[in-house]
DNA sequence: TCACTGCTTCGATGAGCATCGAAGTATTAT
DNA sequence: ATAATACTTCGATGCTCATCGAAGCAGTGA
């Protein structure tokens, strides 16, 4: 037989624990009352929601103290709810005419362990233009390091002898839901948003899933992959 | 605001309108009552399940006659269903034991426009092997066609300036959930499926999802591709 | 015209489940 | 010790929604 899929859907599909998914992809652990409040529903319902999504595999939890930690269980759940995301608005955008959205949101945030938004896109055309990497795909998430890429890279400090013992792949391109456009996601995502974060170039908003970068560490951002910068507000 | 992921879920999440996504996933429209039995479920609720489902753009419908002819909306719907199949039998596989499975099913079967199965990971695998295409992901979709690739797909009778002109990708990799290995998917992938339906090499089985190859059928695809044929029942 | 099939609408039923208040158990703080 | 916080369990409530019978509409064939 084949696997039955309404389970994890039905999972997804309640408002609250689909508000605590999406909360999570910003890749940091949650505790229970976080999610609770990011959901909009008392730490009672929350309990019974979050045991379910650990039943289901769709978290893992870790007790520290009297808190609860939560957090994805894998790249695989955020590559699926990621995908959700891009069905849903292209499915919504059609209707609600344009997506709006919380310009933060649109600027830069984080996909479970890599970056998203704007920028990311930016980059990723960046790195393409300079040939670090290929784009094969139009829609789809193909995406290929070039022995120049790899060369430059390796200068900007990434080992790519770590990098490789990883069971994920090192580089993929990852479709945006509120650009719809490819970004970088993949191990070497993964290291670049960490560079970011190591570099004190930006950091996690309190929402956790905004990035909000310094106006030093954006320029030092841009220079570095040689991306142009645009004014906030530009024209979509 | 964040797309409702939970609305897009929730239409997957109920067991009856799972089934009959899955049983769309063999690419052909079916009718509402073909629907019905997949499900399981009278003809009345399949009406309501499948308007809701239209509602919601998963599915489109086309009239004819006084049948209505249902299919998948597009190929990133059936991209999430293979994700979701994927996500769901890695969680369930761990509970019952191994998966158990239709051989037929196991052995070939159509995934939306593709070929999936025991079958399509061993031409996957050949088309590797002799360097047709490049597989850089371990777990993930990203495949390359390489020259010679193209080369000798042209000579199959691959016409690549019509493949070219389709939005989507030429050339991937997508994620077998029975086999966990990947197989070739993308406008190549559906190519090869049409290619095998028209020399009558296999056919769509009665259930619609699994692929019958004729004897003489499976010898010519075989050498075709050259692929080494192993005994039907051969050790996991 | 009449019968048959495919699908839809309406209404009633019933089950599942999200929700929260109240109470209970840890853990930490004062 | 006492209080406060974090989380869970239990029980009651109420809503949503899947389900099907009955009836109706439309397209097809005799």
């Amino acid at each position: 037989m084949e696997p039955n899929i309404s389970f994890v859907a039905s999972l997804i599909g309640d408002a609250a624990r689909a508000s605590m998914l999406t909360a999570l992809m910003g890749g940091k652990a949650l505790t229970a009352t976080e999610l609770a409040i990011e959901a909009g529903i008392t730490s009672q319902t929350a309990s019974s929601h979050l045991s379910k999504l650990v039943d289901g595999q769709l978290l893992i939890v870790r007790k520290q103290g009297r808190h609860k930690y939560f957090q994805l269980k894998g790249s695989d759940i955020a590559q699926l709810l990621e995908m959700l995301l891009n069905v849903t608005s292209k499915i919504t955008h059609s209707k609600t005419v344009t997506g709006p959205s919380d310009p933060r949101l649109r600027q830069a945030r984080v996909c479970y362990d890599h970056l998203a938004g704007e920028l990311s896109v930016a980059l990723f055309n960046s790195l393409v233009k300079n040939a670090w990497i290929e784009d094969n795909g139009i829609n789809d998430s193909e995406a290929r390091l070039t022995s120049t890429g790899k060369a430059c890279f390796t200068e900007l400090g990434v080992d790519f002898n770590i990098l490789n013992t990883s069971k994920r792949p090192v580089c993929k391109a990852c479709l945006d839901w509120s650009e719809r456009r490819s970004h970088l996601a993949g191990a070497l995502g993964q290291w670049i948003l960490n560079d970011l974060f190591n570099k004190g170039w930006a950091s996690k908003d309190l929402d956790s899933r905004a990035v909000h970068f310094t106006p030093a560490g954006l320029k030092l951002f841009a220079k570095k992959y040689d991306i142009p910068l645009l004014l906030p507000t530009h024209s979509h």
